[in-house]
DNA sequence: CTGAAAGCGCTTACAG
DNA sequence: CTGAAAGCGCTTACAG
């Protein structure tokens, strides 16, 4: 083991001397030092170090060399590590995949890379990760577990106060963009309404959360703008009919929810309401709401329009394929690397700017 | 612009110095030398330094002030990065989203850590990862771009000998996991023999590369097994019929593929021949299918049973709810970090060894 | 069993 | 404009 051990370190050893030049080789190529080296291939554009020529030799000799500085040389002399760490429950997740890949992407851009923390694998990860990336020192942070997550985010931003949320983390003084989820709900029953349907029914998961109370209020407010009437009994709400359980523990069971429920959404909204639209929890009730009405001989659109949330990849594949609200992830993603790109170079946000609200879309397909 | 970079990197010293002790503080608090105290902290199993009461002393201390070990000090010394590079189209990619967050948490359970590489967003990108792991000091590479991306992968192997493909790579002497699409056609083929299907139609997108030749040879031979009429009338290559693009420049359009396609399948597979059941190139061509089918008034699974590949997400969804062939990600993910485990600590890996082949498994849903 | 010292590759005051 | 030197935090021969 030992054993082993020692034959690692000693190849690591001759693989980093062997293709890997440094600094000092540079210096000697080009005949100058290695101060005035570093100064022309890694100094800012600040550089009155040396003229023109010499620079152009130095640089010469670098490029013959194959030099490329060394990472972790760099980050000993206090210089930034050009990392950032993601927060995630699981890269895997289909609720967050396309922002995990957006937000990866605007990293890139700002001359960052990023390194995955995938949460979900056990609970104490997630304190895990607030270590491991003060140990790598990244730059900063960004956070997209889940809300339903219990996670220390008050200790995340504590030790990392670089730290951007996607949602409310509910820490005073945390920097989030959100989506503005009454704006969506207006988008939705505005469109139905447009289409002509008058008894537009919302089924949702849960009303206990704030963001989810924020949804009831856009679809009332909207209703109300309209002057379309309100009914308390086009609202269904799961956590009238027991417990609903969303929270994973393993991967492969997370997402999953009681097909009966959509019964009970049908029974409830249709049967015995007249609703002659729904607007869905998220595309996964949706999609399941369209199988529901068709085994029970109801036509969607025709008879009951449906509204989906999230727009991932299943609704191009519902039968008819799904309108649903688009979360605008790329926008999110580009806001989120913004603000922490001015935390890191400038500190901490002013408070008017440490919260930013995305405005959804609605992505029209076949179901309304 | 000088100005605020100071800053910054003043900045960044202070916090640095300011919320992490050294190993020298250690020591101090300990009244040890720093040597004593790294040894006992970070060193090895073989500690034969200092007696167990000194070790404990050392211990107590690192814990009264908080100490980790820092990360670029230790990498500088030779020490391993524990970081892997995972090299993906996008991180967000529905076909690959599971067998990323699988790798992931393998890479965690080898004590490691992730850093994504996403290759799609320009075509230099993959070069770059190649350079900057190699800055970063990756001590393995893990590559799971899609095969139909033309990216240097015999440079990356060239640079990162540690490096493990998903998929053939088409590299002499490269270590790679691949799923064994041959055994998936079986399987499915088997299955729909066991419902009572006897004409048994094969669509899929290409026939031009070995991986999808794989395939069609993997469903012959099951046919042939179980003694069922082989008639090639029934095997839809998407290339008869001009070219089918799947290739992506972006991330939105990048799982399209022109809808009459689906049609072509329908009319040649069943209209035609008589097919009683298709295997279909993927989840997302077999959803469409499945719409393609209903649209026509043909039931499934009562007249044509549809499997597809993959076991993706909308699989659940789809009206009636797909069965297909799973690539079992995680034992794929497994394999493959294990492989890049061995070649980590011992070398290169003997030729026997460099290539795993997994067993996918069969999924039945409603569709068949 | 333990300490003092050199070195990893870079940056950055400090002298010239 | 340029070089020699100290230092970042650790590891590891080398002396005791």
């Amino acid at each position: 083991m030992t054993q082993s051990a020692d034959s690692v370190t000693r190849r690591t050893r001759r693989i980093a001397s062997r293709d890997r030049s440094t600094l000092a080789d540079v210096a000697r190529l080009a005949g100058v030092s290695s101060s005035v080296a570093g100064l022309v291939l890694n100094g800012g554009q600040g550089n009155t170090r040396c003229g023109p020529k010499t620079a152009e030799i130095v640089r010469q000799a670098a490029r013959q060399l194959g030099y490329h500085p060394n990472h972790a040389a760099r980050l000993l002399c206090g210089k930034r590590s050009h990392t950032i760490g993601l927060l995630v429950a699981s890269a895997g997740d289909p609720l967050r995949s396309f922002l995990v890949e957006y937000l990866d992407t605007e990293v890139v851009k700002i001359g960052c890379h990023t390194m995955i923390g995938n949460t979900v694998i056990s609970p104490s990860q997630f304190d895990y990760y607030i270590e491991e990336f003060a140990r790598r020192g990244v730059d900063g942070v960004l956070c997209a577990v889940h809300h339903w997550f219990d996670v220390d985010r008050a200790g995340l931003l504590a030790h990392h106060p670089n730290t951007v949320f996607y949602e409310d983390p509910n820490v005073p003084g945390a920097a989030y963009v959100a989506v503005d989820r009454q704006a969506a709900m207006r988008l939705a029953v505005r469109h139905l309404a447009e289409r002509g349907r008058r008894r537009i029914g919302l089924a949702v998961m849960t009303l206990s959360e704030t963001t989810h109370l924020d949804r009831l209020q856009g679809y009332r407010s909207e209703l109300a703008a309209l002057g379309l009437p309100r009914d308390e009994k086009l609202v269904f709400n799961a956590e009238d009919f027991g417990p609903i359980v969303t929270r994973c523990d393993g991967v492969e069971h997370k997402w999953r929810f009681p097909g009966e429920v959509m019964g009970l959404v049908v029974d409830r909204l249709v049967r015995d309401h007249g609703a002659d639209a729904i607007i869905a929890h998220d595309d996964f009730w949706a999609a399941t709401l369209i199988k529901t009405l068709r085994a029970r001989g109801v036509r969607v659109p025709a008879d009951v329009s449906v509204v989906g949330y999230l727009n991932h990849y299943l609704t191009d594949w519902t039968d008819p394929a799904l309108t649903t609200i688009d979360m605008q992830n790329e926008m999110a993603a580009n806001a989120m690397v913004s603000m922490m790109q001015r935390m890191i170079h400038s500190g901490p946000l002013p408070e008017q700017e440490r919260i930013q609200r995305v405005k959804p879309t609605l992505v029209v397909r076949d179901s309304t």
